[in-house]
DNA sequence: CTGAAAGCGCTTACAG
DNA sequence: CTGAAAGCGCTTACAG
């Protein structure tokens, strides 16, 4: 039988509430509540008393009293930046590998957006005040001053990026190589022309994209024409706005396939082939790169350098969590500087064969 | 000049040691760092003092403990459900709307994933421990004894609830306007035999859409055909399954159009067109819905029925707080039960004027 | 095996 | 206009 309600009670039970309730201290309520190793056989009848008032209650322990008392909030922050207007699906990827993780290690998880790593870096120390336990940057482009803005008493990990961290692990993919292979598989189906859209200049991600391709290209024996290789965002719109400039200057001719530095880029040239009348991949190939949900939601589906952005994120998750432990067992548990994942060719339907 | 490191100094400035430098006491900072209403003449040039030692100390609130005192996390929870392994593009629009109005008042948001609302719903009054001050449910589909378990203390907000939720405000769309919006369009650019692929029985809003396709083909006198309305998931893969299988029971004659539940939907029934070589908007239109990323990533791009799924999650956070602040306040502001959007039809490429 | 005490870092009344 | 005190709800040593 439930005991009479006092009065509508507005607030949530307490430890002591429930020692109270139990007959016994708030300390023992901890213990059972934690299964703490400390008093780890408290006598069963008592403990029996105590759940039974916790869930009589609805007990809950407070978070914010456990995490001042226990240094641990046991949560996580994940900081990205969200371009124009919206976070983005390589972000996504990687962020429901984090979820995924998180969850099974218990971990709650907050995100925060700044509009650029530039100049709103300066915001990162803001999060870093209690509130987690330890951040994942994703695809963080630091510069030497922004980094020293890095939050000291928070660990941190960091997915892609560019410039070594200090006290960070950095989990990467061999681009190049990814890049090397996709472009390699395009001249082997006897593609010759082959455009390069590359991602912002001074990326290193894109960098090494871009350097993949030519490294293609040269391995091959085929020409490295600048005329072919086009610098632009990674939005779709930057793709369909380059490739349609590409055209529009003096290019009547299509080229034989299209490299793409990531999979919005790809689509928006699935966008711009159409419009020309051109088909893929009967009269031109496209490969991207990254293997986001836009790969499979394009008509046809994109043959894709595949990241394995989901691991990633579990595993910046598991990494984030060895080193805030290490950090607050006082040790400074000291890890590789960096991961290097490997990259996956991912063939789909927007490569053919060469005719003719 | 920096004064002597004392010693690599592991733990963060609390407000003692800023009110030690500043030779003040740590109400002062505390009252300073606030810019609180109390003690808002705290003498200049103390005031200059005391920001002064934060900055060098560079001094940071710790949120735990200000949580625990003001019984206040500024944190936000979103909860959804993740189907497979990936957060949809219906959330992520709902989100970006999330994140972008709570940056702007300045709040954290937390995001909690649960397998699904029907047996993994108990795990929702764990979130509700002090860690965010109130909660979004995004797309939640309560039994009757799930909305039990739903926080006490915790003020919530829902968007496209199946269910009104007690002490929270529903925010949803005018769903069943938005399809008949959709087929009556279709109806007016000639179609006649058309398809309706219908998101999960059960769900509310998929219900609401069948309801609106129905009832645009009553009003301009055209027979409803059960065998024209296909139920299926909401992904794509349901999408191209449902429309596959209709293909392989008899069914010869291409519909005029689809109208489909959702984006997801559309982009499988495009696929599987596709590979019959039946070319939309050309053979076959098709309307989706949501106008998630989805509808823009397609080739053609859909036409689809647009809901503000970004302004209603800003709103969400609108509301939430104010639900917060009035908790607080130990009043109980009542608010209208639920708040419903318009649809709107978006068209693009995927509908054309039938032929012949 | 269990309890009393101190403290985590802040804020909120309440005195001066 | 400013400080000393109490308390938010928990956990962590430390006594018994």
């Amino acid at each position: 039988m439930a005991p009479p309600q006092k009065r509508k009670t507005k607030r949530a039970a307490t430890l002591a509430d429930v020692g109270r309730a139990a007959g016994v201290s708030a300390m023992a309520v901890s213990a059972v509540m934690n299964n703490a190793q400390t008093s780890s056989r408290i006598a069963t009848a008592t403990r029996q008393r105590i759940l039974e008032a916790a869930q009589r209650l609805r007990y809950r322990p407070n978070a914010a009293a456990r995490a001042l008392a226990a240094r641990r909030m046991n949560t996580l922050g994940v900081a990205t930046v969200v371009e124009g207007q919206d976070l983005n699906q390589y972000f996504l990827e990687v962020f429901n590998g984090v979820m995924a993780t998180a969850a099974v290690r218990n971990q709650n998880v907050t995100v925060f957006t700044l509009h650029d790593w530039r100049n709103d870096v300066d915001r990162l120390p803001g999060f870093c005040d209690g509130r987690i336990d330890g951040l994942i940057l994703v695809g963080p482009t630091f510069t030497p001053e922004g980094l020293k803005v890095l939050p000291e008493h928070t660990p941190s990990v960091a997915l892609h990026s560019n410039i070594s961290l200090p006290n960070s692990v950095n989990l990467e993919t061999d681009e190049d190589h990814g890049a090397f292979e996709a472009v390699s598989h395009l001249i082997k189906q006897g593609h010759r022309r082959i455009l390069h859209i590359a991602g912002p200049s001074g990326l290193v991600g894109a960098e090494r994209r871009a350097r993949g391709y030519e490294r293609a290209l040269r391995e091959h024996n085929l020409p490295v024409d600048p005329s072919m290789k086009l610098t632009a965002g990674y939005s779709s719109q930057a793709g369909s706005a380059a490739l349609k400039e590409w055209f529009s200057t003096g290019h009547r001719k299509a080229p034989d396939a299209i490299f793409c530095a990531n999979d919005y880029l790809a689509s928006g040239c699935l966008e711009v082939l159409g419009h020309q009348g051109l088909r893929v991949p009967d009269d031109v190939s496209i490969v991207g790169f990254d293997d986001t949900l836009v790969a499979r939601a394009t008509l046809p589906q994109l043959t894709t350098v595949r990241q394995p952005l989901r691991e990633m994120g579990g595993r910046a998750v598991e990494i984030l969590l060895e080193q805030i432990d290490a950090h607050l067992a006082g040790s400074e548990h000291s890890h590789p500087h960096s991961i290097v994942f490997p990259t996956e060719l991912i063939q789909r339907a927007s490569v053919a064969h060469r005719r003719g």
